[in-house]
DNA sequence: ATAGTAGGTTCCAAAATGGAACCTGTAAAG
DNA sequence: CTTTACAGGTTCCATTTTGGAACCTACTAT
């Protein structure tokens, strides 16, 4: 399976991964999250090469993910800026953080810490259910085939 | 930068990275958490190479992530389950799927949707913060250097 | 006239990947 | 007994992707 052949797969878990699934991208948004908008500074941060980096950011922005906006006209010079889509890639980086912090741990604690304005306290991310509000984890939930599996089983049944 | 370095950063993401950061090994996660344990049925369900397959199951079992079981001795057959710390990345996946399902629809609607035994309903998953319990979203949040970045910044100055 | 800055592109060697063929140990079938 | 099937790999090589250095472009500042 190639990269664009991902896309097609009917499993939203590929789909992401078509848009969010090499090393790079994931590092690129790490950044983007923390202000960063720059070539140059998404550059220097990440040691990626620019060829890659430029190759990453037109990949990010043709997909919604990222904007490409002029903040000065001469020379015209532009910056990266997530979108809404971008924004909404924020729950999985966290809980990519959350486990991050708790497996990957080099004995020095948590690289970064996280303060929610709302409550003023540092926090964890947590992952619940949006009928009970409950806690969720793989053992509480049956996955079924949706609508969008049916829709390609039909698809196919049909040719 | 390479595959062994980003382990090496003060970075969760890029820590989580080292381990789940390409295209196979979330789509072999995947599997696992649909019940898939052994090598031929991955490789059916995936299309991916034999050769990579038995790589990343290997990297796989070497973090931790999963853990490969004999379940039968004339010839030995082993199948591989997630482990605790494999298990742990179910949010993770889950964002993912909410994403794919909101951003990457096909026009079909979900491919899965998923049942929570806890209330019996159909449901998203959600993010929210662990000490006041409300839907985080990045704006709310501000991160800082945490233990393990101060850590190794006197690590490097001490150099 | 020269150097600096931001944001790229070009080119090539090195690394990762895909895919087909082959190997191993055992059981079952003819 | 010889052959076939099955599960779980490994070997090999061509193709694809990546890393990295050098170069390009359009302006500004010295």
């Amino acid at each position: 399976m190639r990269w664009e052949e991902l896309q097609e797969e009917t499993c939203s878990v590929a789909r992401t991964l078509s848009v969010i699934g090499d090393r790079w991208t994931l590092l690129i948004l790490r950044d983007a999250f923390l202000r960063v908008r720059r070539f140059e500074d998404f550059q220097k941060k990440l040691g990626i090469s620019r060829h890659r980096l430029s190759e990453r950011l037109k990949k990010l922005v043709a997909q919604g993910v990222l904007d490409r906006v002029e903040y000065q006209s001469n020379p015209p010079r532009h910056e990266y800026r997530l979108t809404e889509k971008g924004r909404d890639l924020y729950p999985v980086i966290m809980m990519m953080v959350r486990w991050g912090d708790k497996w990957m741990d080099d004995g020095n604690g948590a690289p970064m810490v996280y303060k929610h304005h709302g409550c003023g306290e540092y926090f964890t991310p947590e992952i619940s259910c949006s009928a009970c509000h409950e806690p969720l984890n793989a053992r509480d939930v049956t996955p079924e085939f949706g609508p969008g599996t049916l829709a390609a089983q039909k698809r196919t049944a049909d040719t």
